[in-house]
DNA sequence: GGGCTGTACTG
DNA sequence: CAGTACA
DNA sequence: GCCC
């Protein structure tokens, strides 16, 4: 993997040689690139990579996240494009008109085309800049930025507005910077330009400008080569050379950082004593004893092992930090510094910026530390067998200490982390989804997965989701890809789009995606019960445009059709209240048929959601089999039609035995919305594993259902069964013997899965 | 390079 | 059987 | 898509 010729030594001051993993690295990236070709961005590569400054990094995040509540990014309204018409063709005399209508107004509805990434500034190519005249020059602040862009629309795209970040938060404020080159043409630099404009930077293009406040070089940039292409002989000292991090780690840690540390420094840059403005030595808290402090606390051993890369980092780690407080633990645990991905981006080098609150950092890692002391971390917990369900050990698994616990563990995992990668043991409970600082992030990744999920890519699409329910857990906002890939269930590619949405506020992936011919369309008919991928795009090639083509022209299915009937009642929410109403009425008419059956309603309901998609009932009665609860069925079916409660049956079985289920719409009242409502019969002994079952969420239910593959057992709906023999490619054999059905708590114990009631197992 | 849940109903 | 649906 |  070592790259000859690509050392890093000029941009890296000796102190810390860490040539490997810079080279490493480099090597990677351009693996990467080379596998995705579309890619453009420069995201993350470039020098090199100190895991120490890494690991303080993070915590100087962390420390930060608890004080800020703030959500770096502006407050997006999401207004998800509306699926469904207003109105039921059904039970319309008019269908032909009202549908007509609705129909073309869907069709304005759909989501509009996504803005470009593309940034609202000029590119001016370096050349034009060599005579440039003051009568000329224009600074382009924030809110010219936008004008223009509105101004000079590319290829017929919105351009993207700059959504200016809060007041407060308006790093940049006052600052000038002038990228060099100062074009556009890449898709790293127009992510810095947005930003950098976001928090209150005015970027100009005019190198004549005279309130430039900043050059940001591009990394491969000679110090030189900027005065080439500025075409100047020396660039005047308030001006500052940095090169293209320096914005975005300005903002990770959001404040103006010192812009002659050697890490920002373009090379070759002349020495020059007056480096330090006064403003940048004054406001920052800097004292000397916290430099000196970092100095014996981290160069040294990292000088001495830097060659040991692995390993070996996170003795060095905690060794330095712990010994530097006098009173750290001689047995310091093992901090999170995951050397595992080899993607980092370059951020402090061995000298840190000089405005770091150590003592802060190193607070937070030591009692980080301590907290994690306690953890049953790596070899502690190598059974596979079960951890029993207490608190306190679900409580270990929960959402934060679940990413950080990763971290940790990543590298050595074995059999321990081996359960812990299952989905099914951590406690999701769908909290922070509203106003979380990723909000944005999850969007774009949602309408991934959805248009991955419509192309029939239900593995990728099935990563998507499962990345975003992790981010949703997040607590604060995902900003580079170098922190994304630490989470479970995002890897590089993931990472890196998000980094691309962060920076740009958009997805080209996505954009591409939507500008594919029939996306639309495809969409509008997967929104049909009974409809598919298949089904879906045989009538898309059948030339159907609309879903009254499809009344019309097509041949559907008895459920097809009531689907694009009721297109706009099933694919709309149902209010918790409504479903409550629903299960009611069931309930009543199902006790008078026999007072001794529970019912409960199920699926999203029973998790707590505000709003669900359909009403779950499930039907038992102690003691009961399946045959007898079928007889019950059949007569709250005859006695909910004749209310007029039910409205159809959309599937149901016709076995005698084995029969469990039947699907199907109701009505609350007369003119009400159809609802989609499904009962599942339950025999008494199995009712443990049909309440898992029917309670969700989806992800969750998959998740044990591999863990238990897994372990050689098989869960259904059933039962959880145990010596099932499987083949190749843990294909069943046997059925395997029962081993639990009746009880959920005792699945989740057999399985050694912290027990998590309903609302905590939304994935 | 292969796996990614396991089942039931429709036509 | 493929397709769709259910969590 | 991710992960082993």
């Amino acid at each position: 993997m070592s790259e000859p010729g690509l050392s890093p030594k000029t941009t890296f001051h000796r102190r810390i040689s860490l040539s490997v993993t810079s080279n490493d690295k480099k090597a990677f990236f351009r693996h990467l690139y080379s596998l995705e070709a579309t890619v453009e961005k420069e995201t993350g590569s470039g020098d090199s990579d100190n895991p120490i400054t890494e690991f303080l990094r993070n915590y100087h995040r962390r420390g930060h996240r608890q004080q800020t509540s703030e959500n770096p990014n502006s407050p997006q309204s999401i207004s998800r494009p509306p699926i469904g018409y207003s109105h039921s063709l059904i039970g319309s005399r008019k269908l032909d008109e009202s549908r007509g209508s609705n129909l073309s107004r869907r069709k304005t509805r759909l989501p509009p085309s996504p803005p470009s990434p593309m940034t609202p500034k000029r590119s001016i190519p370096a050349a034009a800049s060599s005579s440039p005249s003051k009568a000329q020059r224009h600074i382009t602040t924030p809110k010219a930025n936008v004008k223009a862009s509105a101004s000079k629309p590319r290829k017929g795209k919105k351009e993207p507005k700059v959504v200016l970040a809060p007041e407060s938060q308006q790093l940049f404020k006052g600052m000038t910077f002038y990228f060099v080159p100062n074009t556009l043409t890449s898709g790293a630099r127009r992510m810095r330009v947005n930003k950098a404009i976001e928090y209150g930077a005015v970027c100009s293009n005019d190198w004549a400008n005279d309130e430039i406040t900043h050059i940001i070089a591009d990394r491969h940039l000679q110090y030189k080569n900027v005065l080439n292409i500025l075409k100047v002989a020396e660039i005047p000292d308030n001006i500052k050379v940095v090169n293209e991090h320096y914005p975005g780690d300005c903002l990770h840690y959001r404040r103006i950082l010192d812009t002659t540390q050697p890490i920002y420094e373009v090379p070759g840059k002349p020495v020059s004593v007056k480096e330090l403005s006064p403003m940048e030595k004054g406001g920052f808290g800097e004292n000397q004893e916290d430099r000196e402090s970092l100095h014996s606390l981290q160069i040294k051993p990292v000088k001495e092992k830097a060659q040991e890369i692995g390993e070996t980092q996170r003795s060095v780690v905690s060794e330095v930090l712990f010994k530097s407080t006098n009173d750290g633990p001689k047995n310091a645990p093992s901090p999170p510094v995951t050397a595992t991905k080899s993607a980092k981006r370059p951020h402090e080098s061995g000298e840190k910026p000089k405005d770091y609150d150590m003592n802060d950092v190193l607070n937070e890692i030591i009692e980080e530390a301590k907290k994690v002391a306690d953890l049953p971390l790596d070899d502690d917990e190598d059974t596979l067998v079960s951890a029993p369900a207490e608190v306190s050990d679900s409580e270990r698994y929960n959402s934060d200490s679940a990413s950080k616990r990763r971290k940790f563990t990543r590298k050595t995992d074995r059999s321990a982390d081996f359960q812990a990668a299952f989905q099914c043991m951590y406690k999701h409970d769908g909290e922070g989804e509203h106003q979380n600082p990723n909000e944005r992030t999850i969007q774009v990744l949602s309408e991934m997965q959805k248009y991955y999920e419509m192309i029939d890519d239900h593995w990728r699409s099935l990563s998507y989701r499962k990345a975003i329910t992790i981010l949703k857990k997040q607590t604060t906002k995902i900003v580079f890809a170098e922190e994304a890939v630490r989470l479970p269930c995002i890897g590089e590619r993931l990472a890196q789009k998000i980094e691309e949405i962060v920076f740009t506020n958009h997805l080209k992936r996505l954009d591409y995606a939507k500008l594919e011919p029939g996306d639309a369309l495809l969409k509008l008919f997967l929104g049909v019960y009974g409809a598919g991928t298949t089904q879906a795009q045989r009538w898309i090639s059948a030339g159907h445009k609309t879903l009254e083509d499809l009344l019309k022209k097509a041949k559907l299915t008895e459920n097809q059709r009531i689907g694009v009937e009721h297109y706009d009642d099933f694919n709309t929410r149902i209010p918790r209240a409504e479903v409550q109403r629903h299960g009611d009425v069931v309930i009543k008419t199902a006790l008078e048929i026999d007072s001794k059956l529970q019912l409960d309603i199920m699926g999203s309901f029973r998790r707590g959601a505000k709003d669900c998609g359909d009403i779950d009932i499930i039907i038992t009665k102690r003691g009961a089999t399946n045959v007898e609860l079928k007889g019950i069925l059949d007569e709250l079916l005859k006695r909910l039609f004749a209310i007029d409660f039910l409205q159809w049956t959309l599937a149901t079985s016709h076995r005698d035995d084995s029969g469990s289920k039947w699907h199907g719409a109701s009505r609350i009242e007369p003119g009400a919305r159809w609802r989609r409502l499904d009962f599942l019969l339950v025999p008494w002994k199995e009712r443990g594993a049909a309440l898992i079952y029917f309670t969700g969420n989806d992800i969750f239910n998959r998740s044990l259902r591999l863990l238990a593959s897994k372990k050689g057992y098989r869960l259904n709906q059933r039962g959880l069964y145990k010596d099932v023999m499987r083949g190749a490619n843990r294909v069943k054999v046997t059925e395997g013997t029962l081993v639990e059905g009746e009880s959920e708590e005792k699945i989740f114990e057999i399985l050694g899965v912290p027990y998590r009631p309903p609302e905590h197992r939304i994935c």
